[in-house]
DNA sequence: ATGAAAGCGCTAACAG
DNA sequence: CTGTTAGCGCTTTCAT
């Protein structure tokens, strides 16, 4: 690696000059500045962003983490691709970790960012009270938390409304007459989680309908937990006309059970899953589902953080997003309404 | 953060022996070593990965770069999660970047993780002859391909045996009856999109039959071209019987444009795809397809690169996987051959 | 067995 | 406008 040195010695000046020319341009003779802009090309010369980083104070490493939940879930993935749209065009580079719903896995992540001296971070939780977290964003560590916030802790946010998403799902079940709509939901920690049981729960108050406990499920959010409680539902004594996954993986996997045992969609179980994925329109049949813009979600999440590493002292936001109904005929007909 | 010289201050000893307990823990007397470790636990001491980057020559640093061309491919999903699981045991992070098949993209990223000092790099080339990964190579970074290799330059690969994933497709295909079999490649530069049609081709050969040039077409192995391109094919005079189709995002693209046409699958159009995806089931219809073994290949990438970080002067191996297809119902009622 | 000190590559005062 | 120099936090001789 061709260094500052090497690059002084062959344009004749002190390592200053060529550290100028690199952050200030402005301040060095014109003619200097194009021996050494010469010398920097032939040379190839990049700057070792470690020993930047060490230096500076921060701020100035263009590099960030992104910690998320499971990139096995196309909605992380559309994150994903929406925070490195932002920072491709700025020139930073992200760390990015998948702690798999893993606690543990988690903690050691954040861990390993923190000794990277990371410029600031994009984190969705493993749920609300997560100290790892909330200590690092108490450190002053510029921090956004993504589809997930964190209670009591002031930290900007960006994330949709999980609740109203799970109220038109089922509402839009129970106007097709449905009344034993079964919910599967995620990891009952994670704040979505509960954010769309709440939904859930509302619908059925709305419509004066009351709410069926055994027909609720938990799992992990994961594809698996998604075939077992399916089948789980499906063996019950009189099973659920309707079925609402919470979230895509646990959707997929409702759909594995459900063509394994050869019962028929939306005649003998209507389906509406909680995240949209572009082929959701290729599945058998066309899944209904709640959309999260996960991509801008990713993008407004890169910029918030942007801001904040400019500005420390900006006021906290909360950024919410629609979750609109996407509906194809997983749960019949394509129903009138949009 | 706290540093060194806290952890020495609080210990009552010089920060080389507390480094000396941390990286060489035998060398030091056991009292000391003893009140050290206190010292570490009550300050919440960690290192700076930074500082120890930039001191040590390369190789110890835990920090691998990962660099893919596509994201939303859950092939490449699978192979992050591959590598990651395998670092994660380790205590390696890695650098994710994906170039989305944009070979500026991929230098900038080059660029990066060159200058954050990685100690290896695994990386999916944009194409067989990618000068900047080949420097890299010969500069001596411990480096292994995956999916794709490097032409003229020895380096570690693995990848999976594309032109017989593809050859069984076909020969699939064709041992159902069907004779124009179009295929829709993915960049046609891409080392695997050459393989595969290298196994189509070689599969008409096989059977006596000519290949017709006007059923091949190329796209940028994204969604989009699938659509696009099987409504090309589709317009034909004469259209195809059966399709194959380069990858997975291809497939997906594919399946929108003939589901919108109402043309049905298989009665009018058999469909074959690389790549297979665990809900792949749950298409309509269930998908025949080429699998990958993606999260193996990403594992054992990660076991080759330790090992050449370890010893940088081993011959270079090459490890093929098989494609194995996977028959379900997209090219007809379950076919006899398994 | 332990400490002092050099130096990794860079930035930012401070002089000149 | 340009050069000299002091660290950033750590590892590693080299002394002791």
């Amino acid at each position: 690696m061709t260094k500052l040195t090497d690059v002084a010695k062959a344009a004749g000046v002190s390592i200053a000059t060529v550290s100028r020319v690199l952050n200030n341009p402005g301040s060095v003779n014109a003619d200097t500045q194009q021996k050494v802009q010469q010398a920097i090309r032939s040379l190839n010369y990049k700057p070792s962003r470690v020993a930047q980083r060490l230096r500076s104070k921060g701020g100035n490493s263009k590099i960030i983490g992104l910690v998320l939940p499971d990139i096995q879930n196309p909605f992380y993935v559309d994150v994903i691709r929406g925070v490195e749209e932002a920072m491709y065009e700025k020139g930073y580079a992200a760390i990015m970790c998948n702690f798999a719903q893993n606690e543990d896995k988690e903690r050691l992540y954040l861990d390993i960012l923190q000794s990277e001296s990371i410029d600031g971070l994009i984190v969705a939780p493993v749920h609300g009270r997560d100290q790892k977290v909330a200590n690092m964003v108490l450190s002053g560590l510029p921090i956004i938390c993504i589809d997930r916030g964190l209670t009591g802790v002031e930290a900007d946010v960006v994330l949709v409304d999980n609740q109203q998403g799970a109220f038109d799902a089922i509402s839009h079940l129970i106007k097709l007459g449905h009344q034993r709509i079964a919910y599967i939901s995620g990891l009952p920690q994670i704040p979505t989680s509960k954010a769309r049981l709440a939904g859930y729960e509302a619908a059925f108050k709305e419509h004066g309908l009351p709410v069926d406990e055994t027909l609720i499920k938990y799992g992990d959010s994961k594809h698996e937990s998604g075939m077992r409680l399916t089948a789980e539902l499906l063996d019950l004594p009189t099973p659920p006309t309707a079925l609402f996954t919470g979230n895509n993986l646990i959707t997929l996997g409702a759909l594995e059970t459900i063509h394994s045992r050869g019962v028929k969609i939306p005649e003998e179980i209507a389906l509406v899953g909680f995240d949209d994925m572009y082929w959701s329109i290729s599945l058998n049949p066309p899944l209904t589902a709640v959309r999260q813009p996960g991509f801008e979600m990713g993008q407004r999440a890169a910029e918030l953080l942007f801001q904040r590493i400019k500005d420390p002292a900006r006021p906290t936001v909360k950024v919410v997003f629609d979750a609109t109904l996407q509906v194809r005929s997983s749960c019949g007909a394509a129903a009138k309404n949009s």
